[in-house]
RNA sequence: GGCGCGUUCGUCUAGUGGCCAAGGACACCGCCCUCUCAAGGCGGAGAUCACGGGUUCGAAUCCCGUACGCGCUACCA
């Protein structure tokens, strides 16, 4: 069997789209997978919906998947080129072929004509489609209108009256339709630039793709291709409808579901390794529990045949997951290097840049495994750098594990408001005692740090989780945080006993406030 | 309205006639670990396999019908 050539065909009308790069994926999954060629040819045949530096983006987000693509209209290939207004002859030629072979035919009507049947069609309940009257106009019709409207004349399909169209699909088996049922379409406009429907076909043969892998919304439209390759007399390639991926609501996903932009992830912060790998899960799975895999692994994996033809919804949340272990995975100094940027952008601009690198690498090495996302670096890091940090002082009574507190504060309640518990001089004292010890720890690392504190709590007759967790909101004015000792070793001891005594202060003044 | 496709835990899925009183993963709940949060370990709950008929000794798996959902129904792709 001859070389497998599969391609992606977006129109450069927008950002790339979760579902069409889905199907880009799949298509050079599959390629990969069986030694073939993978394409990729813009159809810009569509000028007025045309969006500048969109073609662009669609092909960076692939590059950031890693889908590389062996021809395309960056690099060219033997069947180029790979953008549809540049083979505008061709098709136009093609029509002219058709009509010659009477499977196509000249169409005069009106946008105004078309419109008025078509809802004329609709207010009767009756299916719509061209009522064909330039299908038979005789040739003194025909000479007469080209005379008069030949300037906005289109060619349209001489779809056959009877019969059915049947073809294979590799995911769904036979499909087939009633020809009566399928209009006349437009294959050439008035523009003179074809339609989809010609240009994908006249494209896929010149280009010689034997697998035509595309979105499950493709469908009803492979039928009228089916009958363009056979009114050709060209064997049509292998047809693999996709399942849609859905929204939340169980509709196509679009826009109105939140990001559905490709590029929006990866500003996100999601890594492109887990996008493709969900993506990849996203109506295919390799068997029963697998779900974690490499791009060389998914693409041995691959095949058709283990594709679902079952619609998928696309679950956030599960992306996230799977992004989480991702991140975890990565080696430190990489994550170090890629949140480094998130850290850059999202810090507050009040921290001077440029950061602190030995302090941007041990923050982001001290967070890399509670992150599911790099945009959520920022947040997760931010105290490392602020010189100042601000809490409600009730707030170290929900860090010490008081019940009712804590759940105030994860109720985000006002806990400013909150008035200070019986024991605030206790806790008081043991933050002063926490500081002074923090000043004369040596040497200043977590071993001794952390040797240090658990003395200080036989000291004070108290527990390590509420003298830690009472240093920790301290010194991080977070209830949730890196390991203690770990992350005031990286604060360092100057802020930490500043912090701390801080945090000691604000319990007297509140309690001199009340009085 | 017409046509097409689809239908297994909330979600993604495994399952291609007996191994399934349906397995895995996310999410959820609990326990363990533990200075908090994560991570990790262990466990739990969660699907009468859309419904109804067949075929068969035997059906989630094959056939028919119904329902529901989605997609398409442009001189858009």
């Amino acid at each position: 069997m001859s070389v497998t050539r599969t391609r992606y065909a977006p129109s450069p009308t927008g950002d790339p789209h979760v579902g069409n790069v889905r199907s880009a994926l799949f298509a050079w999954l599959f390629a990969r997978s069986t030694g073939g060629v993978f394409a990729v040819r813009i159809e810009d045949t569509d000028q007025e919906r045309r969006i500048p530096g969109s073609e662009e983006r669609i092909l960076n987000s692939l590059r950031w998947l890693g889908i590389e693509w062996d021809e395309g209209p960056d690099i060219g290939g033997p069947y180029g080129p790979y953008v549809q207004s540049q083979r505008l002859e061709g098709y136009g030629e093609a029509a002219e072929r058709l009509v010659e072979l009477d499977a196509a035919y000249y169409c005069y009507c009106t946008t105004e004509r078309l419109d008025a049947i078509r809802a004329a069609q609709q207010k009767r309940n009756v299916p719509t489609g061209y009522d064909r009257r330039c299908r038979n106009l005789s040739a003194e019709e025909r000479e007469q209108e080209e005379a008069e409207n030949g300037s906005h004349r289109v060619v349209r399909f001489k779809t056959p009256l009877s019969g059915r169209t049947t073809f294979n699909d590799v995911i769904r088996g036979d499909v087939s339709w009633e020809n009566r049922l399928i209009d006349d379409f437009v294959i050439l406009k008035s523009d003179r630039f074809p339609t989809y429907h010609l240009a994908n076909v006249v494209d896929d043969v010149a280009m010689a793709i034997t697998h035509v892998i595309r979105g499950d919304e493709w469908m009803s439209s492979a039928p009228r291709h089916a009958m363009i390759y056979e009114a050709f007399g060209y064997t049509p390639p292998a047809f693999a409808h996709l399942p849609l991926i859905l929204g939340s609501d169980r509709t196509k996903l679009s826009k109105r579901h939140g990001s559905v932009s490709l590029l929006d992830y990866r500003d996100e912060g999601f890594l492109p390794e887990a996008m493709l790998n969900f993506l990849a899960l996203l109506g295919w799975s390799l068997d029963d529990k697998t779900t974690q895999m490499t791009r060389e692994e998914l693409i041995a994996g691959f095949s058709l045949d283990r594709v679902s033809a079952s619609p998928a919804m696309f679950d956030r949340e599960k992306l996230e997951w799977l992004n989480g272990v991702y991140i975890r995975e990565m080696p430190p100094e990489a994550f170090v290097e890629a949140a480094r940027l998130y850290l850059d952008n999202g810090l507050p601009p009040e921290i001077p840049r440029p950061l602190d690198d030995g302090l941007a690498r041990q923050a982001a090495m001290l967070t890399q495994d509670r992150a599911r996302l790099l945009s959520e670096m920022p947040e997760l890091c931010e105290f490392f750098f602020t010189d100042e940090i601000s809490f409600p002082p009730a707030l170290i009574w929900a860090g010490m594990g008081d019940k009712a507190m804590k759940r105030m504060a994860d109720a985000g309640d006002d806990l400013w408001r909150v008035p200070l518990p019986e024991d605030a001089e206790v806790v008081r004292a043991w933050l002063t005692a926490a500081a002074n010890a923090i000043e004369k720890i040596e040497p200043w690392n977590h071993e001794s740090i952390e040797t240090r504190f658990r003395a200080l709590v036989e000291e004070l007759g108290t527990s390590g989780r509420k003298l830690f967790g009472a240093v920790r909101i301290a010194a991080t004015g977070r209830t949730a945080a890196p390991p203690l000792f770990v992350t005031l070793e990286a604060i360092g001891r100057d802020r930490s006993a500043a912090r701390t005594r801080a945090a000691a202060a604000s319990l007297l003044d509140t309690e001199l406030a009340r009085s």
